[in-house]
DNA sequence: TGTAAATTACGCACTATTTTGTAACCAGGA
DNA sequence: TCCTGGTTACAAAATAGTGCGTAATTTACA
């Protein structure tokens, strides 16, 4: 997944948000401000150099707001934009639509009937 | 990215549409039938282990289907199911919402300038 | 007539590339 | 010395590409 331009906007945004942590951390944002500190505590398997990279990642799409205080001990804050926020309903829908989908699903047997099937042939 | 069980559905989706082809795939299917070598015409980029690769995690997902018929040369169809043909939408609100995103959208070099803020301070 | 070659959708082993984790380091005040 | 929010260098792990093999039938050609 190098720097491929795309042009297209569906795999712009799949850059973005491919992998586990965007929209883990969307979610968490959904509740508001959150610190560094915070959001690596709500996720803990998440390592602190990934969730440097993940928020600026998100930072650079325009989804996330970091909002640094000067001081010390260091302060920073992340919020969603305004885009940010209305990204969230279109993410859960996602999440609705896994949800919902079992009915017409298959079941992960299924792979290997059909690669029978073929072979039996 | 591993085999973490999560009862998280927006986890769950993302584990299948992570990645550059998920997307794409459903793209090109979304026109209907179409066989492995189509698909590897549709994008030359994609090696064929990955296309394999990626056909059977969407179809155990339930997103595609794989239609094998006997006799040689080999012949397989793949097409979307009802779901898959339900999440096609949700994909496109996606690509949508990133091209009018651009509004509130903040320029590439903002990291830096904020980090010199940080600096700064 | 006999045979060699092409065809399709992969699987497999091996390598290359990318992503992720680990640990150490930084800043400057309490 | 600890605190916070990073960054960097190096190591480990995951992911992706390359190229060969394969099956049964048709076509190509001497």
């Amino acid at each position: 997944m190098k720097d491929v331009v795309s042009n297209c906007p569906i795999e712009e945004v799949m850059r973005v948000l491919s992998g586990r942590w965007p929209t883990l951390l969307l979610y968490y944002l959904k509740d508001g401000t959150k610190r560094f500190s915070d959001l690596q505590r709500d996720n803990p398997t998440l390592s602190h150099r990934m969730l440097a990279l993940e928020l600026r990642k998100l930072e650079v799409a325009g989804i996330i707001r970091r909002t640094a205080y000067p001081g010390y001990p260091l302060r920073v804050d992340y919020d969603l934009t305004a885009s940010g926020l209305k990204l969230v309903p279109l993410i859960d829908a996602l999440g609705g639509w896994w949800e919902d989908r079992a009915g017409d699903h298959v079941d992960p047997a299924k792979a290997k009937i059909q690669k029978r099937l073929v072979d039996a042939a």
